[in-house]
DNA sequence: TAGATTGTTAATCGATTAACAATC
DNA sequence: TAGATTGTTAATCGATTAACAATC
């Protein structure tokens, strides 16, 4: 019964993030509403799906007005448990790892990084753009300590499975995969895999078709 | 007629190069062949999922047996167009930017990034992992003599627009975009919208959803 | 009021999955 | 040979798009 709040499409979860933007982009111009169209025109996409995905942020809108930004904005972010930051740790400090510590945006996405942890020793005690980095070996007691339940994975491909499976034995229940394109864990951790290379192969194969188109 | 190449669902494109990663491992365990049935259960999808897509690759199997992983590799490169490595320039030399200098995987993904380019004048003449970085007004000067046709979009928001048009008006015609949400562009030029909140929403749900379960 | 926009139900489209004959 | 796997056609499923009444 759960299963039925999970609801609204997976499509649809990825393209909230933007329409909070674009919120944020038409709040700054000075508007107090914006219709599903406006944001469609931003984006360059169709108002009605649009309008069908902010059905499921549950706000009322008004005919001829369309929505109030703050509170669509705000019923966008409870949809996707923004509204209180979680928690997370970075592991694997290297060139990724650290950009996505230098990154401030997270914040707005209710994610706080509260630490780093590397396998380098050299790494250890320092600070990334504010963030401290600790040794892997003081995951477990930390992940304890402070009761986090995010991990942001940054490693090495080959180190990935295994640190992964640390994480997991620390009682971390969500891993953000940026290390490899798979990873097991079992049916109550949740991980989202990233793949950098998913997206240059659809930039690679649309420059392909349209460079035979002329 | 063209557009008959073109096809492949855009969901398989983003599969292939995790495809292709399972491959390299599968070879490096030391296996000649692969059939979908193994990539799938790596990867834990559906046999038929990968099979389905694998068809794309134009590639012959062997009933039982499965498929040559060289050949099938290379069948999924020359799909991707990842054969010949593209140069591409970097723009915006930010944390981001940085780390996707830093990546050195970006050659077996048919992507060669030659140099990087940025407005801060600190940066001009500097070197980061490797690559030199330029000042932005050199820009389309290189575009022009180094007929460079992609460039990967790093600079902060607010800039994102304005820079993707000098890009578009030097000659760039695949924007690799990790700036902004969406950007304006002409239809000859292809754009690649990145955003990494698309997924931390997703994991924001599925872990949501995940605790109401527990 | 007139008409743009919402909210919702129905139609379409495309991707995933199933089924199965061919075959090594 | 027997049976696992390919290649392909058909069935299903789910997301996108269309249609339209309600309404501010």
């Amino acid at each position: 019964m759960s299963k039925e709040m999970t609801v609204a499409p997976l499509p649809t979860v990825r393209r909230f993030p933007s329409y909070l933007r674009v919120l944020e982009q038409l709040k700054a111009e000075g508007n107090v509403t914006a219709s599903a169209t406006d944001i469609a025109n931003v984006l360059k996409q169709k108002p009605i799906q649009v309008r069908k995905d902010l059905a499921y942020a549950n706000v009322a809108g008004k005919p001829k007005v369309g929505f109030d930004i703050d509170e669509l904005s705000k019923g966008l972010r409870s949809f996707l448990g923004w509204e209180k930051v979680s928690d997370a740790f970075l592991v694997g400090a290297g060139a990724l790892g650290s950009a996505l510590l230098g990154y401030d945006g997270f914040n707005e996405y209710g994610l706080n990084i509260v630490a780093a942890f590397d396998a380098n020793p050299g790494l250890e005690g320092q600070k990334i753009h504010g963030k401290q980095v600790f040794p892997m070996e003081k995951l477990p007691d930390l992940v304890n300590r402070m009761k986090v339940k995010i991990a942001i994975l940054t490693v090495p491909r080959d180190a990935a499975q295994e640190i992964a499976d640390q994480l997991i034995e620390a009682g971390i229940k969500g891993i953000w995969n940026f290390a490899a394109p798979y990873i097991n864990a079992p049916d109550d951790v949740v991980v989202q895999n990233e793949n950098i290379a998913s997206g240059l192969a659809v930039l690679s194969v649309k420059l392909a078709t349209e460079l035979d188109n002329t």
